[in-house]
DNA sequence: CTGAAAGCGCTTACAG
DNA sequence: CTGAAAGCGCTTACAG
């Protein structure tokens, strides 16, 4: 059966197309009669306006695009579920594609977005992204972009973060806090902004507290599907290069947890050799043994602002207002927990 | 800057909007030399098609809708996963909506994406949802509809499935070869389909092998975010009334580790003392102590079936074929780990 | 208060 | 080989 247009309304109620519009948009301009015998006929129709022709019209198509760099993973698909719920209660459908932290896809995936005039984009950037040109051609097309977690600084968009610097300078000042002296860091790839913060974090709060900066506590975790095996590799590696280290910073509790395992293989005693703070607070970190101190990053109302701020943007750009560029900093907490009880 | 369009390019060649759309989508009866000269300028041009008027002209929008329980889960998760990779291939794009084991929000969402005039619907059901007058609705209007995992078998439509009941059985069968001899169940909440196979399997196993079945062994855990909870909870519970168990058979992974949790807590020896199975293969059974058994349970491999059919669905549709609905099951696999290494 | 008309940007059956 | 024309279903500025 065919489905139910305006023209159908119009013929069966014996006036114009233009009339039945305005009455079921409630304009002032149709009389109170007509109003309720077309919305009695529409509703009794079941009609449903055609998408297609109304974004062809309005050249607006109620949907975002979301670009994530993996999806099976505690943090991003709580922010999935925070973009969902927030843009589900404007009318918003989104679009979800995953960048499997390829620059490549990335760009792929912002042409494809673009091309389907997705009505905005929020992004949260693969580690492989070294060149912008892909997100400020985005801006410039006028269509607004908001990045979270995995931002570029240099573009010039509104992004929802957290302070990784201060976090990380948190958790390690946790650790000095409870007498560690010599404290290692696993840390993320070079590339991403965040990586490179709570490194810095790190590094600071060393020095804050009179404790020297030693690079050879670093290690590097190229984190994808594997970071819990890379853990365990940089513990054995650790093991085996640094007896005395008596507590670790990690980038990501995957991670930790993956440290964990390889310290209760080798019979080391958390916290009482070493003490050990991971980052983001995975569902999992709570009921491991030992439990896992962490930083929680709260990924869910990131989504959900992300996607407050994206609709601001595309409500200014309708009325032709300039747009008003935000940085939303979400508060991080400290969650200590048997990793780091003495 | 005004996007590009077929006008544009019909000016600056002194030809008409057909020919330049003909040439576009190389039909024969273009010349060589005017095809070329369209491309040329096409694509000098940059010139992308408007989705919303070829939507509007073909009466398809090339995306899928998507409906699923929970998103922050690791079994969906990598369904998410498949369904968006497997239609990426095809050019489709993928709107994502959470019904939260709601069946309400359920039916709201799949008349949101019938509006959106979406090309099909992939969906696991709400553990809520009894009435199917919402599915069998999109199905007469004409469009497929893919159901996976939590599905409702009185619906005439494609289904992506795993032999619950005899994956169960086979867990079930791998406690009583193990040794077993008073078999508990925790299972899930009484509607899903794939929670009653995963009981039947249970029963059935019992029976073959001779051993009574005793409802009062039978333990329900409204599985959804407090799973892990539901898990401890049933637990306690199995602990007061019934010392004698030795073998439990769990309807889902994190229920397990929530009931491993509760019997180290108790000092229970696993498996020695209680030999645990569960069902899903989550990451985290792999690296908890004692790891746990499960059965194996594909996630991405089930959204890309279910892309695939539906896929074949909507090419059925468009050339008038009729279509044939095809009930996939795909092969579990049972894990066996430290939880039942006797 | 009502409606004829233009137009969003494309596709395609048809005529030449 | 090329193009005028109709039409997808809606919205809205304008005339009456």
């Amino acid at each position: 059966m065919k489905p139910v247009t305006l023209r159908e309304i119009a013929d069966q109620l014996n006036i114009s197309i233009t009339t039945v519009s305005k009455a079921l948009k409630d304009y002032p301009d149709v009389s109170p009669k007509t109003k309720a015998q077309v919305r009695e006929l529409a509703s009794t129709l079941n009609y449903k306006p055609n998408t297609f022709a109304v974004n062809l019209r309005t050249n607006e198509s109620k949907t975002i695009g979301l670009i994530i760099p993996v999806i099976v993973h505690h943090f991003f698909s709580n922010v999935i579920k925070g973009i969902i719920a927030q843009a589900e209660k404007k009318g918003y459908l989104v679009v979800i594609l995953q960048s499997n932290e390829s620059y490549e896809l990335e760009k792929k995936q912002i042409d494809l977005l673009m091309n389907q005039r997705v009505d905005g984009i929020i992004i949260s950037l693969a580690n492989d992204t070294v060149d912008f040109k892909h997100l400020t051609d985005v801006i410039s097309s006028g269509k607004p972009l908001v990045m979270f977690d995995k931002i570029a600084k240099i573009v010039n968009c509104s992004k929802v973060i957290i302070d990784d610097r201060k976090a990380a300078y948190e958790a390690t000042k946790h650790l000095i806090d409870i007498g560690c002296k010599r404290i290692a860091h696993f840390r993320g790839s070079l590339l991403p902004q965040n990586s490179i913060d709570r490194f810095l974090g790190y590094r600071k709060a060393l020095f804050d507290n009179g404790i020297a900066y030693d690079p050879s506590l670093v290690y590097i975790c190229e984190c994808d599907e594997k970071s819990f095996e890379e853990g365990q590799k940089n513990t054995r590696l650790l093991l085996e290069q640094h007896k005395d280290v008596d507590g670790i910073f990690i980038n990501t509790d995957l991670v930790a947890i993956g440290a964990i395992s390889e310290f209760k293989k080798a019979g080391v005693k958390i916290p009482e050799e070493i003490a050990i703070v991971g980052f983001s607070n995975w569902f999992v970190s709570s009921i491991i043994s030992p439990s896992l101190s962490t930083i929680k990053q709260p990924g869910f109302k990131m989504g959900k602002e992300a996607f407050k701020q994206l609709y601001k943007e595309i409500q200014s750009i309708k009325k032709n207002e300039p747009i008003d560029f935000k940085q939303i900093v979400l508060k991080t907490k400290l969650i200590q927990r048997e990793s780091t009880k003495i």
